[in-house]
DNA sequence: ACCTGAACACCGTTCAAGT
DNA sequence: ACCTGAACACCGTTCAAGT
């Protein structure tokens, strides 16, 4: 092929990564993988992306261009409706994503979305009364517990669930009587935490 | 030397294993780091655990018996206190041990001592007239939540502080209200959000 | 029986050399 | 200017061969 071939565009390999990761799971994301999907060479990547690291920064900036979770109305009338619908969006974003929320652990995002969308949740917090450091604790608090609750999503054992009910009922007398209660689907623990934490932050506000 | 060499115990392999993860990181647990740490060869591992993702079984067992949470005394008086005292000695431990919560993601901890503390906590909260339903998932909730944020600890970012006093004043007028009151430390939030969430118990318990 | 050295098939990263 | 193939220093895992 002659010289007047283009160099490939980022959103094609971000998307690329994304899909890999997604479907095959973290570890698959391998600069060798990316490239051969791309039918390209490792080297090219290092023209795009400094490290391994600097690409997993870009995914995560990209998935919160994609999700446009900075672009959520926020009805003012409630911070309790606000807030759970943020949380829940968010959960979701992260969930379908497999790998980014891993990626997250390692790279707080700082990218304009993130902070476009914490100064719209503080503005709204303030807004409704919050005293400035609750406002501080309740955001950090409530982004941090979704992000911790985001990144265990895929990790249930799928055997688990019969194991509680072959229990030795003397030595795990309740245990056993809740095994059919357990184990809790992880998208039921995330909705209660999140009630209870809402719940929990009208002490706070009269 | 003769051949009575006796075979490297699993306890010096396990303490080996979680002290470099302590003190390196998990990344820096890897077999032929292991082996060397202990002048033995790679393969003499794979007699004692089936892979790596072996390993880190065994190694979280390990610290879940070094910790001793199962035997921690519940006062059964006050369910408040027996879960927040629980959840914060939990968190305290993970987060001690660097790489062991990241550990747990992979590996849902099944072993003999965290089934004793299940059944311990289930039971204090049956005994305080918890409904079953509201016992399995207040348990799951809060041990999912403990996990969540303790994976999270010395993940911070350093230079983070200073940048939300350097921000576009009229950009982000809440978030630069809130300079002096971010970040958040990991561990405020913990206790923040922990106790959150026992205050949204409270509601369900009459 | 237990362990070792060396191999196999991978990684992330770099760089001289091509067009 | 942009990309490539090949190299370097690592991984986890396996296995014939030693004692």
């Amino acid at each position: 092929m002659p010289s007047g071939r283009p160099a490939i565009p980022l959103d094609r390999i971000l998307s690329a990564a994304l899909r890999i990761a997604d479907e095959e799971g973290t570890q698959a994301l391998t600069m060798r993988r990316l490239a051969s999907e791309l039918n390209s060479s490792t080297a090219m990547l290092y023209r795009h992306f400094e490290s391994r690291a600097d690409l997993v920064l870009q995914i995560v900036d990209y998935v919160f261009k994609e999700a446009e979770l900075f672009a959520l109305p926020f009805p003012q009338t409630d911070w309790r409706q606000a807030c759970r619908s943020l949380a829940r969006r968010m959960f979701a974003v992260l969930g379908q994503h497999r790998g980014v929320a891993q990626l997250l652990l390692e790279a707080t995002p700082n990218g304009p979305h993130a902070m476009v969308l914490r100064e719209r949740c503080l503005a709204m917090m303030l807004d409704n009364g919050f005293a400035p450091p609750l406002a501080a604790r309740a955001y950090a608090t409530l982004a941090r517990f979704v992000l911790g609750f985001a990144i265990q999503v895929g990790r249930q054992d799928a055997a688990q669930s019969a194991a509680f009910h072959q229990l030795d009922r003397a030595a795990f007398p309740a245990t056993y009587a809740l095994a059919d209660e357990l184990p809790v689907p992880l998208e039921e623990e995330f909705a209660f935490g999140l009630d209870l934490m809402i719940a929990g932050l009208e002490a706070f506000t009269f």
